[in-house]
DNA sequence: GCAAGGTC
């Protein structure tokens, strides 16, 4: 039997069918997919199958001196069981097996992963296939002629892991240590994550150093043929253009002289022409990068990108490659979208053209083509609105990359009043090429007429405007995206997680990304201690390590123990100062989580956690002061820049994914719980009094009543007046006046509610019975589609079909209980539901 | 429980 092993199902998939000419059948093993025809058999992974890690008696930390990582063995675990046992199971029946995992670095890892896994079954000959992209082509071609595992290259990644592993764990393990915080909140510092880190942290430094300048700016309307254009002031500057005028006296005395004529005579008119060239392919920052330009973040561009992928609607989205394979056929991709609807007309268009040529990136690499269309065209209502949005920015980027530049004129007019300079530029679209099908960039002109030299301009109004400099900006997640790539940090698949797990961390907080007091003190502790982690040249030393022992001059042991040396000295240095650091590191932790003064005792109030894990605002004088404030139930409290004026606390904000919510002062939201009386409303279902007859014989009534109150953590909700001997409760919305209408429901003997009467679009929320019950059938489906990452109209289906939980899916199917929740492919849940329907 | 890198 022949085995071939590719890095993901996918691949494997798509694989099997072009070797097979489309014969080939999928059937499951150990909930892995394995495609067999003939004597052959294909199985994907799941990049990484194994992972590096260190033996289990190092394991706790407080046992172990962080120090001791550095000399510890490092193991490799199987950390996929499943694609591990079948991979086995499938090299035992082999006679010859073909690594088929990505071409690059990584990918010579992973096949030798798999190689290795392979070796301790059977000594079947090994070899290795390239390919940049899963084309008839480029397939048959790289199987006709198979080449050998490159060892050297699988062991500059494998120098990689166990460097970034021990740095990271050792590091990470003596800062945690040193500030005691050993749970959930660990501090963590790594290769990427840490310089990345910096970036933000310095950024932030400059802005708080930063001393703004004043300086103002005068501009100055011009007339002709009875429509105004602006121009503006300037001087020389020493041979160069000026806007700014830095001296107030000067700026006084030049929009005195402006002010004091009231025609401007032009002194120069010049015309060019500039080629607006179409931009090039998408790799992936840049795919990023355009999609947060429609406001996506890099975390869910990539995700929504990825589930386009497996839909098969465009290509591959981790890519570093900015141009397209040779044999991918412009004019056949474009054919595709003739008559597609919604982009016919622009296909078309674009096949009128006399050259089809692609525009090319400067980056080309071997990984994988740049994202671009399958041809495989979906209809629009299978998408949801997001889903849609991203797969048209990716459609008219590949449009855009086959299109005409784009000519603009630029005119430039000069003129003279009252001995100052005064200009103006406008920009006309002559040519609007590519922009006809790529919207998103910038297009927009600017009108000026056109003037000849010794024209009068009547001037009908003069401005002055005081400005300020202004601090550098922030970075944004796409721009800090695109300087990780720049200076090396990360890989494509990997630096949108980066950033995330700043969030995660609390090292970042808000959007563009802040950083938290923890973060500036993790970085200046690192900054004195540790330069290396915090720097990008430890990555820039790292790759030139990796390319010597991918070329075969140096050792990977070499390798790793020159940084183990070097990791050494940075713990001589760290020794001393362990209690310092430590102290630091919690002062900053408390900053991060104080609110305002405690108005009781005067010190600082603290966002805490209770014993069984729930948030609360506590004061820091506990025990002897035990003045608290309640925190809602749902979410990460996130304290705010916000202040409240009146009792000096910082506002709180929820974070809790979708349902992130500010929650404001905490000491307001009690205050107005405090002031509020509970609206009662009905009898309670549970315990009210009801008709004998819907009665059950234990069941007594109380005389409980509902009511519609406002609890001191800020929620709201109706629950029964006999509580807490009852618990019986509904939840309302957080925002918004709840008023109580005339209307009212039968069935359950409520009035129905109206949420912000008052605005023009109030939500009718109706009986609260009745809409807790639709609010639960609702968000079972959605339960669902988070479970398994699948449309909502399979959701739906399968929420008609009687499946509403994990739960039940996996009593539909035990072979569901092997697999993770998250390894649930859409794939595989429309095979169940198949089953299910059958 | 630590990292970064694959993948879902």
């Amino acid at each position: 039997m022949r085995l071939i092993i590719t890095e993901k199902d996918n691949a494997a998939r798509r694989i099997a069918e072009i070797l097979s000419e489309g014969s080939a059948s999928a059937s499951r093993q150990n909930g892995v997919n394995v495609y067999r025809w003939g004597n052959t058999r294909v199985v994907g992974l799941s990049g990484h199958v194994v992972g590096v890690d260190f033996p289990e008696e190092y394991n706790d930390w407080r046992d172990v001196e962080p120090v001791e990582l550095i000399d510890a063995d490092v193991t490799k675990e199987p950390t996929q069981e499943n694609i591990v046992t079948t991979l086995k199971q499938l090299a035992r029946e082999a006679d010859e097996a073909t690594i088929a995992t990505d071409y690059d670095r990584e990918g010579e890892l992973i096949g030798k992963e798999a190689y290795e896994l392979i070796r301790e079954e059977t000594d079947a000959p090994v070899d290795r296939v390239r390919f940049s992209s899963i084309t008839e082509r480029e397939v048959r071609d790289a199987f006709a002629n198979p080449d050998d595992i490159d060892f050297d290259l699988a062991a500059a990644g494998e120098a990689r892991q166990i460097i970034d592993l021990v740095w990271g764990a050792a590091l990470t393990r003596f800062l945690s240590l040193s500030a005691r915080q050993l749970g959930d909140d660990f501090i963590s510092v790594g290769r990427v994550q840490s310089p990345t880190l910096k970036l933000i942290v310095d950024r932030e430094r400059e802005i708080q150093a930063f001393d703004p300048e004043d300086y103002w700016e005068i501009f100055a309307d011009l007339q002709k043929n009875g429509s105004g254009f602006e121009a503006q002031y300037f001087y020389d500057d020493d041979g160069k253009e000026a806007e700014r005028v830095w001296v107030e006296d000067d700026a006084d005395d030049a929009y005195a002289d402006l002010t004091g004529v009231d025609a401007a005579t032009v002194t120069s008119v010049r015309r060019r022409t500039r080629t607006d060239s179409p931009p090039t392919p998408f790799n992936t920052t840049a795919f990023i990068s355009a999609a947060s330009s429609l406001g996506y973040s890099a975390q869910q561009a990539m995700s929504i990108a990825e589930e386009l992928y497996t839909t098969g609607y465009i290509t591959y989205p981790r890519t570093d490659n900015t141009v397209y394979p040779d044999d991918l056929e412009e004019d056949a991709l474009l054919d595709e979208f003739v008559g597609a609807g919604h982009f016919g007309e622009d296909a078309e268009k674009l096949l009128e053209q006399d050259d089809i040529t692609a525009t090319e990136g400067d980056e080309e690499t071997t990984d994988h083509p740049p994202i671009h269309p399958t041809g495989e065209i979906p209809p629009k209502v299978d998408l949801s609105d997001d889903e849609w949005e991203i797969y048209e920015l990716v459609v008219r980027r590949f449009f855009a990359t086959v299109a005409e530049a784009a000519t603009w004129e630029h005119l430039r007019v000069v003129a003279d009043a009252g001995g100052r300079s005064l200009k103006a530029n406008g920009k006309r679209l002559v040519e609007p090429g590519y922009h006809e099908v790529y919207p998103y960039s910038s297009a927009s002109e600017n009108h000026v007429p056109d003037v000849e030299e010794g024209e009068e301009l009547a001037i009908s109004e003069v401005r002055m405007e005081a400005k300020q400099t202004q601090p550098p900006r922030r970075y944004g997640q796409s721009r800090l995206i695109q300087t990780m790539e720049d200076k090396g940090l990360g890989t494509k698949s990997t630096r949108h997680n980066s950033i995330e797990k700043l969030y995660d961390r609390g090292y970042i907080e808000g959007d563009p990304p802040r950083p938290t007091t923890l973060a500036m003190a993790v970085v200046e502790a690192a900054e004195e201690f540790a330069d290396h982690v915090v720097s990008d040249e430890m990555t820039a030393r790292l790759e030139a390590d990796m390319t010597a022992i991918a070329n075969g001059e140096e050792s990977l042991d070499t390798v790793a123990d020159e940084s183990r040396e070097m990791l050494k000295r940075v713990f001589d240095e760290l020794r001393d100062s362990r209690e310092e650091i430590g102290e630091h590191l919690q002062e900053s932790l408390k900053a991060d989580k104080t609110l305002g003064p405690c108005p009781k005792c005067g010190e600082d109030m603290l966002v805490r956690r209770s014993r069984q894990g729930s948030y609360f605002v506590g004061c820091d004088g506990f025990p002897e002061c035990r003045n608290t404030l309640p925190l809602p139930s749902t979410g990460e409290p996130q304290v705010l820049e916000d202040h409240c004026e009146e009792h000096d606390m910082h506002h709180v904000k929820m974070l809790a994914g979708r349902d992130t919510f500010v929650h404001g002062c905490p000491r307001c939201e009690a205050e107005k719980a405090d002031e509020s009386e509970d609206e009662v409303i009905g009898p309670c279902p549970e315990c009210g009094v009801a008709p004998e007859e819907q009665r059950g014989d234990g069941d007594e009534a109380e005389g409980g009543e509902l009511a519609i109150k406002h609890l001191r953590s800020g929620s709201r909700l109706v629950g029964c007046t006999r509580y807490p001997d009852c618990d019986y409760s509904l939840p309302l919305p957080r925002n918004g006046d709840i008023s109580v209408t005339e209307a009212f429901c039968e069935e359950h003997d409520l009035p129905e509610l109206v949420i912000d009467a008052d605005s023009d679009d109030p939500w009718e929320l109706g009986c609260p019975i009745c809409n807790y019950e639709e609010y639960q059938a609702r968000t079972a489906v959605e339960d669902l589609e988070d479970l398994s990452g699948i449309g909502s109209a399979t959701a739906e289906k399968l929420g008609d079909a009687g499946v509403d939980s994990l739960a039940a899916l996996r009593e539909a199917d035990p072979d569901i209980v092997a697999t993770e929740v998250q390894g649930v492919s859409a794939t595989q849940v429309r095979e169940w539901q198949d089953e299910l329907e059958a």
